[in-house]
DNA sequence: TATTGTTATACTCTATAACTATA
DNA sequence: TATAGTTATAGAGTATAACAATA
C-alpha cells in the first residue's frame, strides 16, 4: 500500500511536470481556433458554471479576477464568448458562451475524451471504472476547492 | 466506458489547472530551503537520473538548457547541487545532488508520498493497486517521453 | 562545423496597484 | 466604505540569440 503510494506519487510527478501539462493543452486547442492554453480554463470554466461574472469565474478557476477580464476580452474578439450587463447589479457583467463557443468547448472535450480513452484502450472496464472512482477521490483530496 | 473517459477527462482537466499544480508544488517544497515549485524539477530530475550533464538533464525534464543550468545554479548556491568537470569532455560539466540535496529530495518524496496516501486512505487496497497501474499507463499514452 | 555551458535579451503569463462606476 | 470591471504596471518563468571553449 505504500509501496503503491510511492509510485503513484512518482508517476503523478511527472504528469504534472509542466511540458506534459503543456504539451496535452497544446493537443487539445490545437484544431479549435481563437482557444490556446491560457485561455482554454476561462472558456472551459465557463462551460461547467453557465454565465457568471469575471470574479465569480475567476474564483472557479483559480485565476486572477483581471486575468481572467483580459483572458475572456481575448475570446469575445474571438467570438467564443459574450458580455451581457447584468440586470441586477448595473456594475456586473455577465460572461456567457457564444454557440460558436459552445461548440468550441465541445470539441475541446471530446478531443481530451478521445486521448484519454485512447489510452485506456488497453484496460479491462472493471479497472477503468476503478481509476476513475479512485481518481475523483484523489482530486477532491487534492484540490479542495475544486 | 466512454462515459468513464469523460468523467476521467473531466476530472483530469481540473487537476491540471495551474492553480493546483501550483498549490501542491508549494506544498511539497514548503519545508525544504533552497528549493521551489520552478527548481524542483531539476533536483528530482537529478535523483532520477543520477549525476548528469545540464543539457541531458534539460531534455528529461523537458526545461531548456538555458533555464536547467540557471536553476542548477541556484541550487548550487542553496548547496543541494553540485558542479564537476567531466573527465570525458572538457566542455561538458557534470551536475549531481549534494548530501544536503539528497536529503532534500528524500523529504519532498516521502511529503508526496504522504499526501497521496492520505488521499487514498479511504479506498479499498486492491483499488488503489489497479489505479496505480492505470495510472502508469496513461502516462505511458501522455508522456511517451517520459 | 557542431556541441557544451553560460549569459544577455525578449516574450509570455500572472499578480499587484490604481482608476472608474455603482452598491 | 466596499465591490465589479478594467487598465497600467511590475514580477516571475521560460525561450531565443549570442558568446567562448572544446570536440
Amino acid at each position: 500500500m505504500t509501496a503503491h503510494a510511492e509510485q503513484i506519487a512518482t508517476t503523478f510527478g511527472a504528469l504534472l511536470l509542466r511540458t506534459n501539462r503543456a504539451h496535452l493543452y497544446d493537443r487539445l486547442t490545437a484544431g479549435v481556433d481563437g482557444v490556446d492554453g491560457t485561455t482554454y480554463p476561462v472558456l472551459s470554466g465557463l462551460a461547467r458554471t453557465g454565465p457568471a461574472t469575471a470574479s465569480r469565474l475567476a474564483e472557479l478557476i483559480g485565476l486572477d479576477r483581471t486575468v481572467t477580464t483580459r483572458y475572456a476580452t481575448r475570446l469575445q474578439k474571438a467570438g467564443l464568448v459574450a458580455r451581457a450587463a447584468d440586470a441586477d447589479d448595473a456594475r456586473a457583467t455577465r460572461l456567457s458562451l457564444t454557440p460558436e463557443g459552445r461548440r468550441a468547448v465541445q470539441a475541446m472535450r471530446a478531443a481530451l475524451g478521445a486521448i484519454v480513452a485512447d489510452a485506456l484502450s488497453t484496460s479491462e472496464p472493471e479497472e477503468v471504472e476503478v481509476f476513475a472512482r479512485v481518481l475523483q477521490r484523489l482530486l477532491d483530496a487534492l484540490a479542495p476547492g475544486a
